[in-house]
RNA sequence: GGGCGUAUAGCUCAACGGUUAGAGCGCCUGCCUUACACGCAGGAUGUUGGGGGUUCGAAUCCCUCUACGCCCA
């Protein structure tokens, strides 16, 4: 093994491997428990960054988790056709390399396009996520587009649209002015513009000569107003209200209309309604009844309603306005303002609110299921007692729960779904229409000739729109195991287990997932949603590509391991809280994995007699060994920790507590098993101090740790434990006497036994480290070389201390601080000079100095501990001398407290004893 | 405007009403001790954002102020 890890040398080694052996197909096994996660499918268009690295490393973590557990794991990827990303992303590749245009090269030809396209890069991304480790199922691997989940969505649509829940309506939605179609919210980011409010006067109808001023950030939306609002507590206007204003240019009447949401703050306090190109205004209209006229072609110029402005560019336009109003006197004055501008994510253009006709599916009746199913369920009253409903676990829970409130306050307040998008690119709407629009919406396209059923006429043309991409994704959990056939899969793994995704898309995914299940399976799709940390640039900031701070995942993997990427992450954050990353944060993982995989050296490095002194025992002895019967004071010591880290590790996964599981076995690999196991096993294995015998039980120790270790590890880090593994196997299947699986990944999750926890030998091993820190603090305040050996003598302040340090602890100090005489006794007296360390309960240890004591430092250090025991003194007899905590306070809170008071009381007096004997010494 | 979150060592974060508030990075001292210098040993570092309250006891619970972030309108 090399005395470095190198990543780069195993990672394709070991993905090649698992997947040759299919060690991620999830085959259905009635004997095994399943455990399903769906992998938020990608945008084909997509390229991974730190979101999906964190999101994609913490579902690998529970699929690995799971299936060391023995549950059949089933984790489904895939990806997302993403309509307007990626019908964009070819548009603009077909006029950048043949000045074409999509209308030019014609629907099928540019849906072919596409498709090539999508063959080319679509999985750009899964192969990413196999370079980050991610044990998914690829045999399975889905596509929104795929024909199974088209089946799922048109099925879904045409029983949508027969019970009614689907409409055709003219309502407002966001209209992308390049792209030509409706965009969904998702699709819309809101960006703060500089810009102008421009004050412009609205004449009086009877009085010409007067007007009122109204302020407006788009000017060119005047041509569809149809009134003018003020707040009815206005009082510069109330004597307004019911009169008519004329629109300048037009002369159209626009009646003053009084309405509370009116900002009277804002502007001059009147504000122009425009019905048709704002959604405040589109509501103000619908209660004041004023006409919506809608002034924009799908293009983004102004159409009819314009006058002379039709056929410009709503900009062009508002700027000719803009000088034609001043030169009517007509502008009163222009400001400078700052508004939010909604811009589409894809085109980068101004959105335009527009009223539309869009294909709409009613919320309200999905989204009372999927409100009750985050709620406390009540059980079942039982007839015979009147005792209080017990509350019931929800059906699906939100980890960290917060999350349920930004859920519930979606469905609570939702408005129906736009489903139709301007597109190509997706699935077509299933409607057919007779020559007079009658609708019907079929699960098989019409033959020819096919009749509508009710008017029994032709139908004659199919919906030219497609649906948004939420209307496949939001079946992703049951599409993909083959609904809407009852198929076995669906029976085993659904409802499926842990969903992780982004915060970002609560409601425009997780909770239409919950609608979609709960309407047309009648369960959740999942039972636990994991929202995980966002991850930001090292000042706070979101990664975005324009401003280009963001990490490449690939790029740190390349630079410090996968699995120091792996790593690092569930150690940077806690539960719900974001990430600032920076590249060189990685560079903790990838000094623990060095640090492990020399860990690992140095065991496999000392295991060569390892089976020939195994073959030598009887099956009893072996077994014995191999059930980590053991008797020496630190092998009983590392195997107590062991199954507390068992016990936590498997605690925190099941809670989803990443940050907890990955730092528990971090410490106990470098601060006990590293730091101190290995340190102190050292001349056993290599001196063959204690004998043989001695040697093949710490061997069969360490193979034992190791092998534990690297299981409850390999969920995080699967690359280098599988190597370390696969090393350790031989030695494994002889300590075992059996044939370890073929990969870690199909090992056993180790179980934590309440009989393993050896307490008093960690209480003794404890105790021992204590005064081994003790003698190195002194060695190295005073500057004694490790090669010198010291003579010590550790005064213990009980008996029962005395009985903590029997002769095996005494050996282990002598080696690991180098002492030569080392003497240890109750009423032990202190060599002249000597250097100090006040220990608890009582002990003392001593540095017999000679001439080699600076007495200057010693003070320096006495002084310190003394400063410290002051503080924490004081701060004790001021509570115990507060009466009402005495009386109040549980008995044994106050108990302890008194008996910590007399210990460091007495540790203080000590000290100063020592002060004083070394400050007459020094004199 | 409404909601949620955050503020603890120089930096990034733990500590979930009860030990002298911890860790990683950084810093200081000494070490190439044959697993690891991506390391070892030792050390220094805190009015827990301000103010008020509840409590025997508050970094922790409540109120308030300040600053920052996210979401919704």
């Amino acid at each position: 093994m090399a005395p470095r890890f190198e990543p780069g040398t195993i990672e394709d080694k070991w993905y090649t491997f698992w997947t040759e052996k299919e060690l991620f197909k999830a085959v259905r096994d009635i004997r095994k428990k399943p455990y399903t996660i769906m992998m938020p499918p990608p945008n084909i268009t997509g390229v991974l960054h730190m979101g999906h690295a964190l999101n994609n490393t913490l579902q690998d973590i529970m699929a690995r988790f799971k299936r060391l557990q023995g549950f059949c794991v089933l984790w489904q990827p895939g990806t997302d056709h993403a309509g307007i990303a990626t019908q964009a992303v070819v548009e603009k590749k077909l006029w950048n390399e043949q000045k074409l245009t999509r209308q030019e090269l014609g629907r099928e030809k540019f849906i072919e396009s596409i498709w090539a396209w999508r063959e080319q890069h679509g999985n750009f991304i899964l192969n990413q996520l196999r370079r980050l480790g991610c044990s998914c199922d690829w045999t399975r691997t889905r596509f929104t587009l795929d024909e199974g989940l088209s089946r799922a969505v048109r099925e879904a649509f045409v029983k949508l649209f027969e019970k009614g829940s689907i409409y055709r309506g003219a309502r407002m939605i966001n209209w992308d002015c390049k792209l030509e179609t409706a965009v969904s919210d998702d699709e819309i980011e809101t960006t703060e513009v500089k810009g102008s409010l421009w004050y412009i006067r609205y004449p009086i109808f009877d009085t010409p000569d007067k007007y009122v001023t109204v302020a407006t950030t788009r000017p060119e939306t005047m041509f569809g107003d149809t009134g003018v609002a003020v707040n009815p507590k206005d009082e510069r206007y109330s004597n307004l209200i019911g009169k008519t204003l004329m629109l300048p240019i037009i002369g159209r009447e626009l009646p003053v209309v009084a309405d509370e949401t009116v900002d009277a703050e804002f502007g001059t306090g009147a504000v122009k309604v425009t019905p048709g190109h704002d959604p405040a205004d589109y509501e103000r209209g619908k209660r004041f009844n004023l006409p919506i006229i809608n002034v924009l072609n799908k293009n983004g110029t102004l159409n009819e309603h314009a006058g002379k402005y039709a056929g410009k560019d709503r900009f062009k336009a508002r700027k000719e306005l803009v000088e034609e109003l001043d030169a009517l006197g007509l502008l009163e004055r222009v400001e400078d303002h700052t508004s939010s501008v909604p811009h589409s994510d894809r085109s980068k253009t101004p959105i335009e609110p527009i009223i539309s006709e869009q294909w709409f599916v009613k919320m309200k009746d999905l989204a009372g299921p999927a409100i009750a199913a985050v709620k406390p369920k009540r059980a079942e009253a039982k007839s015979s007692d009147s005792a209080p409903p017990e509350e019931l676990p929800p059906e699906i829970t939100f980890v960290p729960d917060r999350w349920v409130n930004t859920y519930l306050h979606w469905l609570e307040n939702v408005q129906d779904w736009c489903i139709s998008r301007q597109l190509v690119w997706g699935h077509r709407i299933p409607v057919w229409y007779d020559d007079d629009g009658n609708s019907v919406a079929l699960l098989e396209d019409p033959a020819p000739g096919a009749k509508h059923p009710k008017s029994g006429k032709a139908l004659t043309r199919q919906d030219d729109d497609v649906l948004d991409t939420w209307a496949s994704s939001w079946l992703w959990p049951f599409s993909t195991l083959g609904w809407p056939q009852k198929t076995a899969d669906l029976d085993y793994f659904y409802p499926t287990n842990f969903l992780s995704t982004d915060r970002g898309i609560i409601y425009l995914w997780v909770a239409r997932m919950v609608m979609a299940s709960y309407e047309f399976l009648g369960e959740p799709p999942f039972r636990t949603v994991y929202i995980h940390a966002t991850v930001l640039d090292e000042q706070g900031r979101r990664m975005s590509k324009s401003l280009g701070n963001g990490i490449d995942p690939i790029e740190m993997i390349d630079k410090w391991g996968v699995d120091a990427v792996r790593l690092t992450l569930p150690l940077l954050t806690n539960e719900g809280q974001d990430i600032k990353l920076a590249p060189t944060k990685f560079e903790m993982g990838r000094n623990f994995c060095n640090k492990l995989w020399n860990a690992a050296r140095l065991v496999l490095g000392n295991l060569d007699d390892f089976d020939a002194q195994l073959a030598a025992l009887s099956p009893e002895q072996r077994k014995s060994l191999a059930d980590g019967n053991v008797t020496e004071l630190e092998d009983c010591f590392i195997e107590g920790k062991l199954t507390r880290l068992v016990a936590d590790v498997t605690d925190a996964l099941e809670r989803h507590k990443f940050n907890d599981a990955a730092s528990a076995l971090y410490r106990f690999t470098w601060d006990e098993f590293c730091d101190w196991y290995l340190e102190v096993i050292k001349p056993r294995l290599y001196d063959k101090r204690d004998g043989e015998a001695s040697r093949l039980r710490v061997q069969a120790t360490l193979v034992r740790v190791l092998d534990t270790v690297l299981t409850l590890f390999h969920p995080i880090i699967p690359f280098i434990t599988e190597e370390i593994w696969q090393n350790l196997r031989p030695k494994v299947a002889a300590l075992h006497g059996e044939t370890p699986a073929i990969s870690l990944a199909l090992s056993e999750w180790p179980k934590a036994s309440g009989a393993r926890l050896f307490e008093s030998q960690v209480e003794r091993f404890d105790y021992m480290r204590e005064v081994t820190r003790g003698l190195r603090n002194i060695r190295s305040e005073h500057n004694l070389e490790r090669k010198t050996a010291l003579d010590a003598v550790l005064r213990v302040g009980s008996q029962h201390q005395l009985t903590l340090m029997g002769e095996r602890e005494r050996a282990i100090v002598t080696s690991l601080v180098n002492l030569g005489k080392f003497e240890i006794g109750l009423g032990a007296a202190k060599p002249s000079p000597a250097a100090t360390v006040v220990l608890g309960g009582g002990s003392e240890v001593y540095v017999a100095l000679g001439n080699l004591i600076d007495y200057k430092m010693e003070l320096l250090r006495l002084d310190a501990a003394r400063a410290k025991l002051v503080e924490a003194v004081n701060k004790l007899k001021l509570k115990l001398d507060n009466e009402s905590y005495v009386q109040r306070a549980p008995a044994a809170v106050v108990q302890k407290d008194r008996e910590r008071l007399s210990e460091m009381a007495a540790e203080l007096d000590r000290t100063d004893k020592h002060l004083a004997e070394i400050r007459k010494l020094a004199k």
